[in-house]
DNA sequence: TTCTTATTTCGTCGATTGGCGAAATATAGC
DNA sequence: GCTATATTTCGCCAATCGACGAAATAAGAA
């Protein structure tokens, strides 16, 4: 009974919403995904924490950020279940289609304020 | 959005997920379900009013009761692919199957005070 | 019409939650 | 080893939520 709950209490926040199905684009450090939402580091963390707690989502090292990705082969049903679920829907809501779009755009060096490495001449 | 999260809030609450399961099995009242999940006839009604709100259940007068029960047609999608889900999981919990065992056996004439009707002889 | 009763609504309380800024942590780069 | 930085954790605040009892409502029964 916990586990169902906590799991749909995961999904029970617009933000974290937000968060998969940015996730469903493509794989997102901290600071992008703050960047869209336009939350504090803290908060998107939080968000962050309580969906990797469900294993919902994932973590990995790369670099100085910590890439986030969508975990659609969780090992428990249930989790495969809901995110199935919530792949087939919202795709045409309006905030949804612009974070989607803010996804294909959003550069971590340019956030980061990273230069460029110089191309070899 | 705010659909999304308002169904999946519906559902992030032990004793609603207990009343949603209780109703699998069959149509119950206020008193019935307060008796069984122990909580104030309040309590209950206003679990009640949120699963109502969601469309996931529909409520009826029958006498001076008020009846609910699922609504696994009902009109919006999200809502039956949502019962459907629930409708396969936690069939194997112990709370869940105490609710059931129950559900059986709770009488609203007993826990009303009613006496029977006379048979006539 | 009045009385009784199942239910709903209201108000209060303590617990939980999502937001933020500050502090702490992990670690890449030099 | 030191510095810089992305992230995480902590602490605080306001809003929300689930529990209860009391009051209000709806309506059945007499």
């Amino acid at each position: 009974m916990r586990r169902e709950t906590k799991l749909f209490k995961a999904l029970s926040d617009p933000n974290r919403i937000r968060i998969i199905k940015m996730l469903q684009e493509r794989e997102l450090c901290v600071c992008e995904i703050a960047d869209i939402l336009d939350l504090a580091y803290s908060t998107v963390s939080k968000h962050l924490a309580v969906l990797r707690d469900t294993e919902m989502i994932l973590d990995r090292k790369a670099g100085k950020w910590v890439n986030y990705r969508l975990n659609p082969d969780a090992g428990d049903e249930q989790v495969r279940e809901l995110l199935a679920l919530v792949q087939q829907w919202l795709n045409d809501d309006a905030t949804v289609r612009a974070d989607r779009a803010a996804v294909r755009s959003v550069d971590r060096d340019i956030i980061c304020n990273i230069t460029p490495k110089k191309e070899n001449t």
